[in-house]
DNA sequence: TTTTTAGGTTGACGGTGTCAACCGAGCTCA
DNA sequence: TGAGCTCGGTTGACACCGTCAACCTAAAAA
C-alpha cells in the first residue's frame, strides 16, 4: 500500500472512531509512522486530505452500486438496496458521511468530488429510470425523481443523527419514512 | 441587550460572513468589545455558544410559524410557505442553517435543542394536518408525512450547497424538486 | 460592615494547521 | 563518473485556538 493510500485510510479510521475532530494532521502523521508534517507531501492541506477520504468513498460507492446493476434482480429492490446502503453508509460512519453529503466548503474547492458524486447519482439515476420502465414508479423526470429520492434518504438520515427524527417523538424512521414515500410516488 | 445577547448576536454574524470556522471565542469576546476570555462568563464552551446561536434561529422559526399559521391562508399556501422560508434561511445563512439542522455534536449535548426542534417541527405539522383536511394531501399518518417534507426539504437544500443539485447537471432545483414532491404526494 | 458572588481581566498550557529549512536517497543527464 | 535535481521525509518554529487558573472589582447579600 503506498504512503498516500496508508494517510487516507488512518484518516478513515480516525473518523470512523473520533469523528472529524479527531482527524488532525498530526495523528493522522503519527497513525501512518510518520512525523507530524509528512501529511503535507502528500496532500496540501487538511481539507484536501479530507476531500481524498470523501473520494475514496465516493468511488466505493459508485462501484458497488455498479455491482448492484449488473446482478438479476427487479429494478425496485435494486433501488431499495441502493439507498439502503447510503443509509446503512450514513448511521455506521456518520463522520465519512456527512464528508461525502453535507460539507459544503470540501465540495467548493474540490472540483473532482463534484464529478465523483455526479458519477454516483448517474448510478442511482439508471434504477430510477428501470423502474420507470417496470412501471413501478411515476412517469416523472428521471432527474428529478432522483433527486427526490436522494434528497429525502439524505434528509432522513441527517434528521435522524440530529436526533430531530426519534421514536419517543413518534415520528418515522427512515425506513418507514422511505416506504411511504415510494408508496406515495407509485399510488 | 444583555452582554450574553451580545456575545449571541456577535457569534451569529460571524457564522454568517465566514463560516462556522470563523467563530472563535476569541472572536466573539472581541467582537463584543470583551477579552478572549469573556465568553466563559457565559458559555461553558464553544459548543454551548453554538448552541445557544442555533437555540435563537430555532425560537425565530417557530415563532415565524406560528405567526403564519395566524393569517387567513388556504393551508397549503401556509405549508409552501413555511418550507420556502426554511430554503431561503438554508441558502442566505447557510452556516447558521447547518448548525440547526445538521450538527449532530450539538444536538447529543444539548437536549434543549431538541425541545426546540420538537416545537418546530409541531408548527410545520399542524399545517399538514390542516392540508390533509383541505384534501391537499393525501390521507397518511401526518407525522410520516411532514418528516418527508421536511427531510426532502432539507435533502434538497443541503445537495444544492453542496453541489449535488446544480443547473449544468440538469439536476432540478429545490423548487422543482419541492413541487414534484407536492405532486406526486397529491396525485 | 463584612462577605459573597457575578462578571470581567490577564497569563499560561498544550494542541493544531501551516510554513520554512534542511536532509538523504535515487534519478537524470552532461 | 559525478553534478544536480527531485521526491519524500525530518525538525523546528509561528500564530492561533480552546481551556484553565488566578486575580480583581463592584455590587448585592448577610
Amino acid at each position: 500500500m503506498s504512503t498516500y493510500e496508508t494517510l487516507v485510510e488512518t484518516a478513515a479510521n480516525l473518523l470512523d472512531c473520533g469523528g472529524e475532530a479527531a482527524v488532525t494532521l498530526r495523528a493522522v502523521g503519527k497513525g501512518a509512522g510518520l512525523s507530524h508534517n509528512a501529511p503535507y507531501k502528500h496532500f496540501e492541506s487538511r481539507d484536501a486530505l479530507l476531500a481524498a477520504v470523501a473520494a475514496a468513498d465516493l468511488d466505493n460507492l459508485t462501484a458497488s452500486f455498479a455491482e448492484l446493476r449488473k446482478t438479476d434482480q427487479a429494478p425496485k429492490d435494486m433501488l431499495m438496496k441502493a439507498i439502503g446502503a447510503l443509509v446503512t453508509f450514513g448511521r455506521e460512519r456518520p463522520a465519512r458521511y456527512r464528508l461525502v453529503f453535507s460539507v459544503p466548503a470540501l465540495a467548493r474547492n474540490h472540483s473532482d468530488l463534484q464529478k465523483k458524486s455526479t458519477a454516483c447519482v448517474e448510478q442511482v439515476m439508471a434504477m430510477v429510470v428501470e423502474c420507470q420502465r417496470d412501471f413501478q414508479l411515476p412517469d416523472a423526470s428521471a432527474k428529478g425523481l432522483t433527486s427526490l429520492f436522494l434528497a429525502t434518504m439524505h434528509g432522513l438520515v441527517s434528521m435522524e443523527a440530529n436526533g430531530v427524527l426519534s421514536k419517543e417523538k413518534g415520528l418515522p424512521s427512515i425506513e418507514e419514512g422511505l416506504d411511504l414515500m415510494f408508496e406515495l410516488f407509485s399510488r
